[in-house]
DNA sequence: TTACCCATATATAGCCCCGATCTATATCGA
DNA sequence: TCGATATAGATCGGGGCTATATATGGGTAA
């Protein structure tokens, strides 16, 4: 009955409570604008959760057909949408999933070729810093202060961690120029 | 047949790689240890790893029966299961997911009640620096290069996330002492 | 002293979520 | 023209997490 906690159906009332959006949108969202530093979603969650939503009563959903695309269902957030909506955020929030391959990997360095340890390494430095360009674009105004908020935080975050990565990075490369002597 | 990527399987290898462990064990280390900044996951998932990869004869198992507890299945990898291991990290790694159900919860800011603001803030503040503080805290020697990498990159992170959260908290209760005029 | 919680240990059911895949169509670049 | 990419929706299977169950013993609060 109740919304679990942070879950998709949680986040995707969130997004639809800024403005009227598809299943498609939301999900882009993800992809292309800020958000994805933070919560992400994939289609194999997010259309079930707008079909559970709309069951829910908590958005409702117009179909709006369009000339040789397929038909656009636009999701709206209800009254009782919003309420639901701040009635999780008023509760206890569940700690932050955070899970890093990458870091992991790294933890066995040791057991690697060096040429695998370096190509890890810049692979994840390339994602950072293509994260940490998106974040640094300048957003346009009006902006809410949450989105501030939420913008300075993730620059404050990929500028640390491209900092120690490409560190240690040139550390490596020292390391490994005198090994090939 | 082959493992997923990073998955629970995977990790739990990863972990019995160091060294014999049971179930509870793996688990502790992402509780108590260093490695819950960077890898997680939950008895619902681990236990049924752990039989899957028996299964699959990466992994072997002793029963310790112990007095007045319960017994403890005592796990080893074999060599088929560091071969696997291996093999997983030389592919390419899936990326970082991370879901903050706080910075999301900040999005919203503007409906919520200032305390409400303050409080989410200042518990998220106080949980950043308990894993800071746990990062901080000197390893004992010997520590293998690639915990050196860890470690120094969880406390890069912390260190910008916890300065980023103290800064725009005391810019916050400046607001409040204004509003409260 | 009784009740309750916490720690040690393993395990499962049910729900939730993600990746891969499928169906259509249109446009853009090679 | 062929393939890639974008729009738009949907589902299935596998994998993971939450909550709970089973045992037991120690510590602590009422």
């Amino acid at each position: 009955m109740g919304l679990g906690f942070m879950d998709v159906r949680t986040i995707c009332l969130g997004i639809l409570s800024r403005g009227d959006a598809t299943g498609y949108e939301i999900k882009k969202l993800f992809d292309d604008d800020g958000y994805q530093h933070f919560v992400e979603a994939s289609f194999g969650s997010i259309y079930p959760a707008l079909s559970r939503l709309t069951q829910e009563g908590l958005v409702s959903v117009r179909a709006e057909s369009q000339e040789k695309r397929p038909d656009r269902k636009v999701y709206s957030i209800t009254d009782a949408g919003r309420r639901a909506f701040l009635n999780s955020l008023m509760k206890p929030l569940p700690e932050d999933r955070h899970r890093s391959p990458f870091v992991f990997a790294m933890l066995f360095s040791h057991l690697l070729p060096h040429p695998r340890v370096v190509e890890m390494l810049d692979t994840y430095i390339e994602h950072s810093e293509t994260k940490l360009a998106q974040l640094m674009e300048p957003k346009p105004q009006p902006q809410l202060e949450g989105e501030r908020f939420a913008v300075g935080f993730g620059r404050a975050v990929y500028i640390a961690m491209v900092n120690y990565l490409r560190q240690y990075r040139s550390e490596l490369k020292g390391n490994a120029a005198e090994a090939a002597e």
